[in-house]
DNA sequence: GGCCTGACTTTAG
DNA sequence: GCTAAAGCCAGGC
């Protein structure tokens, strides 16, 4: 039963993600069953009604760039952050290649 | 119920 | 490699 609305879900899968790893927007989009929805993953994010309750920052775009975060410091703080949590980087972006979360909960 | 917004993604030039 | 445009979707008013 799909009780929860998309962006219940969206939140719960980004809560999910584990720390020193990073999901897509799509990624997320994909798990709440809707693969094509990425953009409304990110109207939900910037709305942000939950924001110490869920890792938001851990959310980027498809090519590991970061974008958004309405937070304070934004992008900056964002990037610095996830360098702390021991995501890789690779210049200003996130290194995919080693810090893309593999959600397993199906 | 309809219109607007946007922290996306992909393809083409 | 970068910019532009199109397609897609849910939330909010």
């Amino acid at each position: 039963m799909s009780s929860k609305t998309f962006k219940e879900k969206i939140y719960e899968l980004c809560k999910k993600i584990p720390k020193g790893k990073v999901a897509t927007y799509g990624q997320l989009a994909n798990l709440a069953g809707h693969p094509k929805a990425a953009r409304a993953v990110g109207v939900l994010m910037k709305n942000n009604p939950n924001a110490p309750f869920v890792p938001c920052h851990r959310v980027v775009s498809s090519n590991g760039n970061l974008t958004g975060y309405s937070g304070k410091g934004g992008i900056k703080e964002k990037e610095k952050m996830l360098k702390k949590e021991g995501v890789f980087f690779s210049k200003s972006k996130v290194d995919l290649t080693k810090s893309k979360w593999f959600s397993n909960n199906k």
